[in-house]
DNA sequence: AGCACGCCGACT
DNA sequence: GTCGGCGTGCTC
């Protein structure tokens, strides 16, 4: 008689382990394909069932064990390889292997079995429209409902994230579903147009096999370099892979290598609908000497014979996502490359000062040649004047140039609204945070952490004194360009032909903007004042991206001439401001020369001396020896939603120690409190 | 995480 | 009485 095989089975729940089911001998002989290890199981859990993938074969548990229900398809989703890729990531970022599994799984694959039935796709984004018109003569309905319809018949759709974000209870959002008040509809993104196929003549280009890093060049630039060889690897049968940050990026690329290489490119990322993704999925393993553009959630897609990787925007801070998984896309992909044995280029006009470290330590080679910026446009660097953003001076140079762009790194209309004689913000009760003021269409407050809207106030609420307006943001400039402009100003997104674009910035969109006359960037020092050891480097990239931009001149405004990303521009010198950074960073113990860990203990009323005992209790039930370690503090952000917001800093920490972190997280979870656990963090607020 | 379960207060 | 909000326990 045959056996039965026992599998480990990651299910998309906070969990750090696996689950053990049984595969019955019948369900085995059925399967035509006999490969377990990356396998959609369907499993029975509690009184429901999940999608699960197999990570490992096991032997028959002591405990009794339920069966897997179904395995759906004929072969498996991933290959040992991207198992293995999973493994090591989810033990580096302490993140659920579940959780972890699940992420790069494609929505529509995601089933879930509710009252006997299994219901398909349940992770694919769903909006809420609303089936009313307004609220009157709707019948009853509890506070919070009501609040929630007003707020979706104000927006005309929300994604069902953004219900949770701002803290509505999906109780709520069930409430007016069943009532009929609102729709789900799934977001899928509009086609993309492509051009037909041009006849091109390339002469391939053969990369020798290795890590690069290809940097300084502009996004537009690195594209058509890509051309050759990318004709070089699918002449030679193998796959490339290419990721960017945000699909718009992955659009336009897709285009323009479309006019290329014809049916042999591909698209992924998440917007597109769930058959397309499901046929790219499967017979991406199947072609040989394809090309794969997506967003990072197709960095696992097993593509055969992958000879190519390259990350785009390698210095992105989408890369790593807010929630769990909290993986890096840079590490991850490094691992990839490192399992199925293929090249790397990591790829950005302003590169992270990891990926320049990278290479002058001789973990990355330099692609092609490096070069100084061209000295061939005008740069002026002029202070700020507060009381005039911009001068008559500005204002005359705007109205010479027919073709201009204006950069203004904050978002809203003022930063805050201050009483002179309270000395006091204008808060939010919840987070605490300065509301910033917006005024569009009207004015009003939100805040930026919970995401809730205020009226706008003319007085003080405590002494009626009028309140003052601080700070100032794109709106501001946008009102004081149309005074002088009137209707030749608009936003760059909005595709009009106006002779001013606004912009908050081009980071991550670098190949959406071309170029223009004339940039003027607007005073980007605020993101030097955030509580962000990587503050210098934000600014360096969206300084010197502004000049990337301008056909004949840039401005830029900025108060901060000392600072060396200025001087670094001033002398067309990139590595001036790296090597300035490297040195700082070395300094102060900051990556690249320290790895950090960030702990984030949230709660209502949690207090420092509450996570200090857990924390140093923890120490001494792990049995840890040596730590180094900062904190308790509050974080920057002290209060969100209500909870207070209380940090640990860890500095290298050992790697085989970090499990024990596992523990730690039980520990705070038993008490109610809400532990993240960040590895290597972009950023400490 | 996500769901069932159970308690509690508000409102018919 | 019963609906919705919210805390907690548990998952092969």
């Amino acid at each position: 008689m045959e056996e039965d095989i026992y599998v480990e089975v990651a299910i998309p729940i906070a969990q750090y382990k696996t689950f053990t089911y049984r595969i019955n001998s019948e369900l085995y002989r059925s399967l035509e394909n006999k490969e377990l290890i990356g396998r959609r199981v369907l499993v029975p859990f509690r009184k429901q069932g999940l999608t699960g993938v197999i990570v490992e074969k096991t032997k028959k548990p002591e405990f009794s064990v339920k069966d897997v229900e179904e395995i759906p398809d004929k072969e498996p989703i991933f290959s040992e390889k991207e198992i293995n890729v999973i493994k090591r990531i989810s033990d580096y970022y302490i993140s659920p292997i579940g959780m972890t599994v699940h992420f790069f799984i494609p929505d529509v694959l995601v089933w879930k079995k509710k009252n006997g039935k299994w219901i398909k796709g349940i992770r694919e984004e769903k909006i809420y429209v609303p089936n009313v018109v307004s609220t009157t003569g709707i019948g009853k309905l509890s506070n919070r409902a009501l609040e929630l319809l007003e707020f979706i018949l104000e927006r005309g759709e929300v994604r069902r994230q953004e219900i949770v974000e701002l803290g509505f209870s999906l109780n709520s959002l069930k409430t007016l579903l069943k009532k009929g008040l609102i729709k789900e509809e799934k977001l899928i993104f509009r086609e993309i147009e492509v051009k037909e196929r041009k006849r091109i003549y390339l002469k391939e280009k053969i990369l020798k096999k290795g890590r690069y890093l290809f940097g300084y060049k502009t996004q537009e630039k690195r594209v058509s370099d890509y051309m050759p060889l990318i004709y070089g690897f699918i002449k030679k049968g193998k796959g490339v892979l290419i990721i960017f940050p945000t699909v718009r990026s992955v659009e336009i690329c897709y285009g323009k290598l479309r006019e290329k290489f014809g049916d042999k490119v591909f698209i992924y990322h998440d917007g597109i609908s769930g058959k397309e993704k499901i046929k790219t999925w499967f017979s991406l393993r199947k072609l040989s000497g394809v090309v794969l553009i997506g967003t990072f959630s197709s960095s696992l897609i097993p593509v055969k014979d992958l000879g190519l990787i390259i990350l785009e925007d390698e210095h992105s801070e989408s890369y790593k996502p807010l929630r769990v998984p909290r993986f890096d896309t840079r590490r991850l992909i490094y691992e990839v490359s490192k399992e199925k044995g293929c090249s790397l280029i990591f790829s950005s006009t302003v590169p992270s000062v990891e990926a320049y470290f990278s290479v002058k330590k001789g973990i990355f080679k330099s692609f092609g040649k490096r070069k100084n910026l061209k000295r061939d446009r005008q740069l002026e660097v002029i202070p700020l004047n507060r009381e005039k953003l911009l001068s008559e001076k500005l204002i005359d140079e705007i109205e010479k140039s027919s073709n201009l762009l204006v950069i203004s790194n904050k978002k809203a209309y003022a930063s805050f609204l201050f009483c002179k004689r309270c000395e006091e913000e204008i808060i939010c009760p919840e987070c605490e945070v300065p509301l910033k003021v917006y005024s569009k269409p009207e004015k009003f407050l939100k805040c930026e952490l919970c995401g809730i809207r205020y009226e706008y106030i003319k007085a003080c609420p405590t002494c009626s004194l009028e309140l003052i307006e601080v700070g100032f943001g794109i709106e501001r400039v946008e009102e004081i360009l149309r005074k002088r402009f009137g209707e030749n100003v608009s936003y760059f997104e909005e595709g009009k032909d106006t002779k001013v674009k606004l912009s908050t910035g081009i980071v991550d969109r670098e190949l959406s903007y071309p170029e223009f006359e004339v940039v003027i960037n607007i005073y980007p020092d605020f993101l030097l004042n955030i509580n962000d050891f990587r503050g210098n480097e934000k600014y360096f990239r969206n300084i010197l991206l502004g000049y990337t931009k301008a056909k004949k001149k840039y401005i830029l405004i900025t108060n901060s001439i000392e600072n060396e990303a200025v001087v670094s521009l001033k002398n067309m010198n990139p590595d001036f401001f790296y090597d300035a950074e490297l040195k700082k960073r070395q300094e102060f113990e900051l990556p690249p020369f320290s790895k950090l860990i960030l702990l984030t203990f949230e709660k209502r009323e949690l207090s420092l001396s509450t996570v200090n005992e857990i924390f140093k209790n923890w120490i001494k039930d792990s049995g840890i020896e040596e730590i180094n370690y900062r904190g308790a503090f509050y974080a920057y952000y002290s209060k969100m939603k209500g909870k207070n917001r209380i940090q640990i800093l860890i500095k290298n920490m050992k790697e085989e120690e970090k499990n024990k972190l596992k523990l730690l997280y039980e520990k705070c979870y038993r008490k109610g409190i809400k532990l993240i656990i960040d590895v290597d963090p972009k950023e400490i607020i």
